[in-house]
DNA sequence: GCTATAATTAGGAATCATTCCGAATAAAAC
DNA sequence: GTTTTATTCGGAATGATTCCTAATTATAGC
């Protein structure tokens, strides 16, 4: 998914729930569709504060919460450091450093198709969550 | 993996990095391996207290992170509950029911060989999460 | 363009799972 | 049994996230 593309399904997906398209907003998803860093929400207030002068850390939260709820980006949690959000939520694997805690994007489908684990289980699928943990090419050679 | 399974493999490795096999760390073992519910840290604390009279929180949460670190349990880590521990660590499918917040087991491969993505991308893999997220048989029945 | 209104924002307080601390305890080795 | 050292405990501290309320602003309708 691409730069571009990932910014037009948000701004069209926050159009159809009714949300408004704030000045605060249109640079979250900015960054958000630029970043392939997987940025926290700390990450994205200092990044939105270098441009447009004024955002607070509660409307940062508020706003991914609720692009998360209408399915237009994803958040990753993790144990020891803060969540993660990404707008590329098309099925892919993540790679997530133990090293340095960089994050990247791998091409892969689905280990099971939702339909057979229906079958079997009862349970429905709607979305998805792959990721493996490891150190990267850098951390590997440097001595992590 | 079975429960007898689970629970001597955890107690072995225990004993071969050198930690000592407590009444509580047992009775934690003991917990993580029969239950299949994939507790949190203070479902684990109220089962313990059912039999060993006493047990700490702070037990709990520190033997939990000594047997991860040891690479002898799981833990699976969500944005709005507290996180959840399971002593499988093989490759497999968590179903995580957004309803109701039950986790269901379902086997299945890694979608991608970790070899594959070392030698593309140099990251080396050492452990994997798959997770879905939808709603179990009951919930969708019962109006979830 | 102007107005009305309901959603959004800011920022400070509150929450709560998890971690940290220091003294008391107990497992394992000898 | 004694010694040593990890473990345990309970309470305090932490910190990411959520909550709260008044002020602001995007959007729709005129
Ligand atoms: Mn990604
Ligand atoms: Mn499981
Ligand atoms: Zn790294
Ligand atoms: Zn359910």
């Amino acid at each position: 998914m691409e730069e571009q593309e990932i910014k037009r399904r948000i701004i069209e997906g926050m159009k159809e729930k009714g949300l408004k398209l704030t000045r605060q907003r249109l640079e979250i998803i900015d960054i958000i569709a630029g970043e392939k860093s997987h940025p926290s929400a700390s990450a994205i207030l200092a990044k939105a504060r270098n441009r447009a002068p004024m955002i607070s850390l509660s409307t940062v939260y508020y706003t991914l919460d609720i692009m998360k709820k209408a399915g237009l980006i994803k958040e990753l949690e993790f144990n020891d450091r803060d969540s993660r959000y990404e707008g590329d939520v098309s099925d892919h694997l993540n790679l997530v450093c133990t090293g340095c805690g960089k994050i990247e994007d791998f091409r892969a489908p689905r280990p099971v198709p939702s339909e057979k684990v229906e079958k079997k289980t009862g349970f429905r699928v709607d979305s998805a969550r792959f990721e493996y943990y490891g150190l990267c090419r850098e951390c590997r050679l440097g001595g992590g």
